[in-house]
DNA sequence: ATAAATTATACCTGATAGGGTATAGAATGG
DNA sequence: CCATTCTATACCCTATCAGGTATAATTTAT
């Protein structure tokens, strides 16, 4: 599903934390990281970043998953 | 400075749009672009997702940059 | 130089994200 | 079995994002 989700659920789990001890060392709530984890489109940039802090990494653009890119709006690639 | 800022600029400038015309094709506001252009950190992925669409981009995890890693909190990578 | 276009700021408002808490059920593990 | 963890709701509250509008500064073109 949502490439961030995913991405944070493996990490997580490769460090053995809980997603509450996830949330602590972020600084978030757990009800966000649960958000994060379950692939809520609508969250802040700033938070999501700030765990993916943890894991050395951070938000920026990436190529559209070749999926998405089949299915977008004809137009947009015009 | 913001990576994705920075990438929304060029690729704007490089089809030759205004912010405007950035804007109604991503269907959001013209602050927002001017926003996400500034580099504000607390914009919203979906928002920002309908802006990077338009390039065949997406919202993903990416490494840190060197300088970001440099002054990072110790605690984090231990 | 002057007009036009583009970008930058500021103010106001409605909508909602994020967090805290509580409850319930399902996996998972001892 | 029992404890822990995770998922999924729901409710309430505060903070603020996003958009619209207006003004101003900056850039670009004639």
């Amino acid at each position: 599903m949502k490439g961030v989700a995913i991405f944070v659920v493996q990490r997580r789990k490769a460090l053995k934390l809980t997603q509450q001890q996830l949330a602590d060392k972020a600084g978030v709530g757990l009800r966000f990281v649960r958000e994060l984890e379950g692939g809520k489109p609508t969250l802040r940039m700033d938070k999501v970043n700030d765990v993916l802090r943890l894991f050395g990494c951070e938000l920026g653009a990436v190529p559209m998953s070749r999926k998405e890119v089949d299915d977008q709006d004809p137009r947009t690639d015009a």
